[in-house]
DNA sequence: CTTCTTACA
DNA sequence: TGTAAGCA
């Protein structure tokens, strides 16, 4: 699940179908290869906050797949799953810092 | 049929 | 973490 045809045209583009929720939970449980109980149970452990869509029903995005995926990482070496979203979320909050500093110094 | 919530294993 | 029941 890589970027296949993101293209160098707009490098700078934030509005991409990254953010987009498009995906609901069969598909992104069959992509990631996880359970629907898994997707809601990070979503109960506050790692990720999908969008509801009319009705209540949960609109991941990629970004959100990617995080569910980081978890799905962690959580399968034996890392328990609180412990996997406090770290996801640190290491989220250092690449933000990271970001940042780079726009400082790059 | 698909998702949601709650509960059990 | 996975699965079951009952509902919208």
């Amino acid at each position: 699940m890589e970027r296949q045809a993101q293209g160098p045209a707009e490098p700078d583009d934030k509005f991409d179908d990254d953010d987009y929720p498009a995906y609901s939970m069969g598909r992104a449980a069959e992509m990631l290869g996880v359970t629907q109980a898994f997707l809601r149970s990070l979503d109960a452990a506050g790692l990720i906050a999908p969008q509801r869509s009319g009705g209540g029903h949960r609109r991941y995005s990629r970004v959100q797949l990617r995080l569910a995926t980081r978890a799905r990482e962690l959580i399968d070496q034996g890392t328990p799953l609180e412990s996997a979203c406090r770290i996801i979320t640190l290491e989220d909050q250092l690449a933000e810092a990271r970001r940042v500093n780079d726009e400082h110094t790059g």
